[in-house]
DNA sequence: TTTGAAATTATCCCTCC
DNA sequence: GGAGGGATAATTTCAAA
């Protein structure tokens, strides 16, 4: 009996066909289900029902494409970081958290423990769009005690992490 | 006459087709392309060869699956800042940062031009991993003066940027 | 450049091991 | 749970506008 409805994180089990799914995928989101197959050393119909319980189970959870922001005019990347004040009340603290990570040019959010309360990635066009973000979307909030920024001169990634839930 | 070693960035122009077309892929890396192809308003065939531009420019860099960290048994994620000793030789800095970038625990590493000189994100099995994932490949550096540690409570991304070249 | 249509492949479901 | 086979649906190429 499997319960359709998980909201909660129930314990997955991997093996190693799985496992070297995963390894293949973690790169080649769009790999032919047949390469897929071959590079696993099982048969095509095998691979095509160990993705999808990889999906079913939560383990994959969706498949996305590696953009040059560059291309897009988005030239620039940052890293800030954002303390809260200490007497913010907790739904403006939730509520201006989810507004951030809705805009445009934010990237990812992490929600540290920590010095920072949490910092943001974004990718922008120029040095004046990092000021403009950073004084319209973080400074002017009452929740925000301080912001310090980095801008990115260097980034590398292994691999796509999850967001949480 | 296009040159197909390009080292340098050179400028790319996109149109709204493409823009749509990099929309619905930076969420579905693993559409059809008869999907693709309706969601922008052009034939199948012309997706097909929209998208394959979007690659030969470098604009489309790569197809990503996103990984539930947690199935893998990596419950714990985390953000290290990394702040070099000033008088830390240029060579054995770059000899570093790419040992740390290659290891399995990292997934993202940031250059930083600030405080920190890089961020790295990891994900490892639990709080003692993280202990001695610093212990073990940052504080051990000869380059290295210092790291500062943040628990990543929350996170959240909105689209995945092509690793610098 | 875009397209429609043809040729080739892949996907996906069903059945059997 | 894994593999095989076959109907369906997709991708990819190409000629033409």
């Amino acid at each position: 009996m499997v319960d359709s409805t998980k909201d909660i994180h129930e314990p997955v089990v991997l093996d190693e066909i799985d496992r070297r799914l995963l390894e293949v995928l973690k790169s080649d989101g769009r790999i032919s289900n047949a390469a897929l197959a071959e590079a696993a050393g099982i048969a095509p119909s095998t691979a095509h029902v160990r993705l999808r319980s990889l999906q079913d189970r939560g383990v994959v959870t969706g498949f996305l494409t590696s953009i040059d922001q560059r291309s897009l005019g988005l030239g620039l990347q940052a890293i800030v970081g954002v303390t809260l004040r200490p007497g913010a009340r907790q739904e403006s603290i939730v509520r201006f958290s989810e507004e951030v990570r809705n805009l445009p040019q934010v990237l990812q959010v992490f929600f540290l423990g920590g010095t920072d309360d949490f910092i943001v990635h974004i990718a922008v066009a120029d040095s004046s769009a990092i000021r403009e973000f950073v004084v319209e979307h973080l400074s002017a909030q009452p929740s925000v005690a301080s912001t310090r920024t980095s801008v990115v001169f260097d980034y590398h990634r292994n691999g796509v992490a999850a967001s949480f839930q």
